[in-house]
DNA sequence: GACGATGCTGAAGATCCGCTGAAGACCTGA
DNA sequence: TCAGGTCTTCAGCGGATCTTCAGCATCGTC
């Protein structure tokens, strides 16, 4: 599960992320209201923690702007209790969920879980690329009905280029995405990952779904190559 | 980077032009509202950072004739004061971001470059000019829908022109923008490129969009050639 | 038509990029 | 601790790609 949190308090920002990372999440900050929206539309986020007030651009333009661009990632906004800031606005631009300061750092969790199960039951379980389905819900992967066994790390890479289908992948993205790592981290991992996955689901179906984009990364073939 | 400052202080207007380009920018200025919007619909910028206290015209209604004119490019307003009604104002009127003064120079560049990825994101997937495709997201071009193999230059080389189709885009700046090199490179290379490009875009298929514009660079042509 | 400036293009060497097999580290469960 | 599977790192290969160069073509001007 990866989490934004959008805060500008960086104390509290921090508190968060050290809490909800020991909470099993991937926790990412931002502390204004720009540099979050910015980070949402890079990056693959399952919900977004965002407060109403923020510098730069408040929480309830970061929302509405996050959906207009076609963002899915659930929503959670931080109130403050002080009525300025009316809670029906919040849902009105596209939030999912909202909670007022101060909040119980469990209530947050337990929130952030609901608002995962119902991400999660609105986002695609199943994405069928020709003959090629893969089922991101039940961790599977088929080829033209034959199961195909993948190791944890190849189905997550499959996985993120297939809700990408079509789309031109680099390598720094998948890395940072699936790897959950930084910047300076081996490409090479990717290429044999890449390879390893062709070697279960095109080679031995004569099929090539994974196509090189030289200088650009990868890409999954949107009719399964 | 093609940034816009339309600013009306002389020595402030300078030194941005200034340090924006120290930080790789390419850097235009106008001093007032009316020769700011001619330059702005003239040429194809990424960002503008407009001042809002204009003479001739004022930066709201520049924005807003910006946008009514069909400009894409990203607004950074530039704020006197730092009250909720010139955000609000600013952000209505179309532009994207503002910032209130006096600012920092370094937070300016933070936000041209943040403004700078939102904007590639909101950009185009796809630019369809006649039969020729060219679709960002994927790195795929299609010519009269038979797919034609690209090298990542020749790719990068024709996203750029495709983006700014129908106008004239001289090597130099293609050297810069494309192969992100110094002015002292030689412009051979692009011709070597252009060259290759319409080996494969042009010459099959009797077409002619890469078109020379002698002693201005080259044009893609907006109805595919 | 001659001339200089500008653009085109084939060839070649250098460079870059991605692929892959293998080895060892690592993790996990018994 | 061991066994099995998985992941990362490394190094070398092979080919795609880029740049440079040189000669030729084309354009505009005189």
């Amino acid at each position: 599960m990866r989490v934004l949190v959008v805060e500008d308090e960086r104390r509290l920002a921090q508190a968060l992320q050290l809490g909800l990372t020991a909470e099993g999440f991937t926790v990412d900050l931002a502390h204004d209201g720009l540099s979050g929206l910015a980070r949402a539309t890079d990056h693959a986020y399952d919900v977004i923690v965002l407060d109403i007030m923020l510098p730069g651009l408040n929480g309830y333009r970061v929302c509405s702007r996050l959906r207009a661009a076609g963002s899915d990632a659930g929503i959670l906004m931080l109130t403050a209790k002080d009525g300025e800031w009316d809670e029906a606005e919040a849902l009105d631009t596209g939030a999912d969920d909202f909670l007022s300061k101060p909040f119980s750092f469990v209530v947050l969790v337990a929130r952030l879980n609901a608002l995962a199960r119902r991400i999660g039951s609105r986002a695609p379980r199943r994405t069928v690329l020709g003959d090629l389905v893969v089922d991101s819900a039940a961790r599977t992967c088929t080829r033209a009905g034959t199961p195909v066994a993948l190791t944890p790390r190849e189905f997550a890479l499959l996985d993120h280029l297939a809700r990408r289908a079509g789309e031109a992948v680099s390598k720094r993205q998948i890395l940072e995405e699936v790897w959950d790592s930084g910047p300076n981290s081996d490409p090479n991992t990717v290429e044999v990952h890449i390879s390893a996955l062709r070697r279960k689901i095109d080679t031995p179906f004569g099929r090539a779904a994974v196509q090189t984009v030289r200088g650009a990364g990868y890409r999954l073939a949107a009719d399964g190559g």
